[in-house]
DNA sequence: AAACTGTACTATCTGTCATAGTACAGTTAT
DNA sequence: ATAACTGTACTATGACAGATAGTACAGTTT
């Protein structure tokens, strides 16, 4: 399920949010659903509990997640919405990327096709 | 010149590396053109002068600059094929972001939009 | 009661960033 | 030539974030 790599410079409680976001918006987790344990990621990742720690903490931070001491860690059930909120705090930096690139000799055409071409689920 | 935010997660040396890109891309730093020498730098921003030497050596290894000792750090004369060949390197970043933000209830259409709003130089 | 859940805490190690200070090789202007 | 400038290299040091190790505790499930 989760793929760390531990040369990234990306810190791996952070690598395991990242990855946990993706798997929601892919609808490979979807409300209500159970992240593994913490013990249990521990050993599947080979990494700290403390680390596993960290990223569900940061996850239930952002929303996306609801902890429940001796229950387990759950998708929020409002995940559809966190998601858009936190979509729309993306769009500057979107922005920016692109105003990037065509500044950087790339077309308003192509980087338009570009979006067209993504298959959205 | 340079607007350096020493709270930044991001290290001083890559702000100074990023906002040289920045000038480059707007029309503000061209071909040929010196950049400030590395004392001066270091009195203009208020950091050491090996923050700004690692600054220029990162903007050499990236083809941005040509260094020369006893001289200067000058933008490289071929400067438009560097950036257009980097931006071109960052057409799978582009794309990633955009399925995230169509994955998460943006419209293909909204984003569209908004690159076509953008001002291009 | 046993086995599980998330969480909290201290201590320690590591790597990166930034600083401080010094030094050296090459260029420019006087 | 000499002074003042250029980029670069080097060691040493401190600060901080990330990750680890170990222990402990409160709540839930079976």
């Amino acid at each position: 399920m989760f793929t760390i790599d531990m040369q990234s410079r990306i810190p791996v409680f952070e690598q395991i949010v990242i990855q946990t976001e993706e798997f929601i918006r892919a609808g490979i987790l979807n409300p209500g659903d159970k992240l593994p344990s913490v013990r249990e990621l521990t050993a599947m990742i080979g990494v700290n509990p403390n680390t596993i720690s960290k990223a569900y903490g940061e996850l239930e931070r952002r929303g996306l997640t609801v902890s429940v001491t001796g229950k387990g860690c759950f998708i929020a059930k409002n995940i559809s919405d966190v998601l858009k909120t936190a979509a729309e705090k993306k769009i500057p930096e979107f922005e920016k990327l692109a105003k990037e690139l065509i500044d950087s000799g790339i077309t308003k055409d192509e980087l338009i096709r570009r979006v067209n071409s993504l298959v959205s689920q």
